[in-house]
DNA sequence: GGTCGCTGTTGATGCAGGTCAACGATTCGG
DNA sequence: CCGAATCGTTGACCTGCATCAACAGCGACC
């Protein structure tokens, strides 16, 4: 099903998880050495490369997953292959809580990395069994509910800037989360991604970015990384602040 | 806080969930006898009337509702006004569940109708001494979150024709759990709701109910009450399924 | 039952962002 | 290091929906 993924070979036992760098990350940061092992013994510990699929939209919902490393992007097609990403995954998100018999999106590697996989029955009796793990996945899901409201008000509401300022103070905020200074932003997606992110198209996407960056409140490093140099700026524009000068 | 919220007075004890008509359709159905008496205790009976506050978008999130009666909006603002509608709630559905400290929505009545209220630590409390509840709350999430799925592609990918019809595939399948056939369909809301659920204008809304009506796919018996004469079609037109003659 | 205010409809016009097209930049395999 | 393929940028033009405007229907409340 999952076709290419390679399951990790060596290493049984709760020292994986100790060493996880996404465990402070994870739901699974609540459990104690007991559990710990008990869920890791459920576990395939798999990696992924760039452009792998991890599920395929329609497909009868098997596994769920948390992702370890890498990013990876969360899709839904229409026929006609109209795509709206619905979410972008870094190391620590949990993948499939939004899933019923049948998987109601993709979801493809950006670029190498790893998850934990369970497979759903699994991972079903494991949360009966420990419900503090069934409450760190409730607030999960009640964060990505809250995130999903913040998109639906941008897709439904705001312009393409906004649009645009609002998803880079969102990887900044992701990026600070993940230690950074929140000023140094990876860009680990294609602008073909971000717009469909967006509900817009790349040519839009692109035009905008170069607006900030000609306006200094961006500045582009690489094509995968920028830096905001005027975060307060970029907030306004963002419709996340009251009026300030510009 | 509620403002003018009345309490209902009397009916304590476990007859009052007994004769809920909500409670098939709320998360309270997987409780037993005993669960049920636990969890009225905590409750508070709130009738509420037509334009009424339940929840204002930036107050601290101190309570957590069932519907057991009428309809609710729940929408997000943008400063200068600009309005997201990011679900409506019927009966037996919870209205909290993407909640930090403050609540991210504000959440108004469209019509007379009831709910239980909780405090939130109350409810806290109880989800850790009856892990059943939590895992209904669980199942719900995700299907909410599947939803925002759904809304976030239809926002961000369809054009205003797919999103009217989308909408009232969407309410036409509510209306049949609720225990309708399907075809007559209740609109509790505005046109000016139906934008701000859609991402459109009142005007652009009007305009396509108009084109459906004209080409038969629907017929308006009151302002608030239509029925669908061509449900395939409407299908169809909603973007979820394949080609078929019209 | 009249009239006032609100909701909904329809028409005319404008524009943000989409589409189409060309070209420059980056990546990657060899 | 080279060349092909992909990704990103920019420009010209177009269109679907927003905006602006006028009016019709409906309901609420004297």
């Amino acid at each position: 099903m999952i076709g290419t993924t390679t399951v990790c070979a060596g290493a049984g036992g709760a020292e994986v998880c100790g060493g996880c760098s996404a465990r402070r990350l994870s739901v699974c940061g609540v459990l104690e050495q007991e559990g710990l092992r008990r869920l890791n013994a459920a576990a395939d510990h798999i990696a992924f490369r760039a452009g792998e699929v991890l599920v395929r939209e329609g497909d009868p919902a098997t596994h769920l997953f948390n992702i370890t490393a890498g990013d990876v992007r969360v899709h839904k097609l229409l026929s006609d292959g109209r795509r709206q990403i619905v979410g972008f995954l870094s190391p620590g998100d949990f993948l499939g809580l939004a899933t019923g018999d049948r998987y109601a999106f993709s979801a493809e590697a950006l670029g190498p990395g790893s998850a934990c996989r369970f497979r759903k029955v699994d991972y079903r009796k494991i949360l009966r069994e420990m419900p503090e793990l069934e409450h760190a996945l409730l607030d999960r899901a009640a964060h990505e509910l809250k995130a999903a409201h913040d998109q639906m008000l941008l897709l439904g509401r705001k312009t393409a800037m906004e649009r645009l300022a609002s998803f880079l103070v969102g990887l900044s905020e992701r990026a600070r989360r993940a230690g950074g200074d929140g000023r140094l932003v990876p860009l680990p997606m294609t602008r073909a991604e971000i717009a469909d992110y967006l509900g817009l198209t790349t040519e839009t996407v692109s035009r905008n970015t170069t607006r900030l960056k000609t306006r200094g409140v961006i500045r582009l490093l690489t094509m995968h990384s920028l830096s905001i140099e005027r975060p307060s700026e970029l907030l306004q524009l963002a419709g996340l602040e009251a009026e300030a000068a510009g």
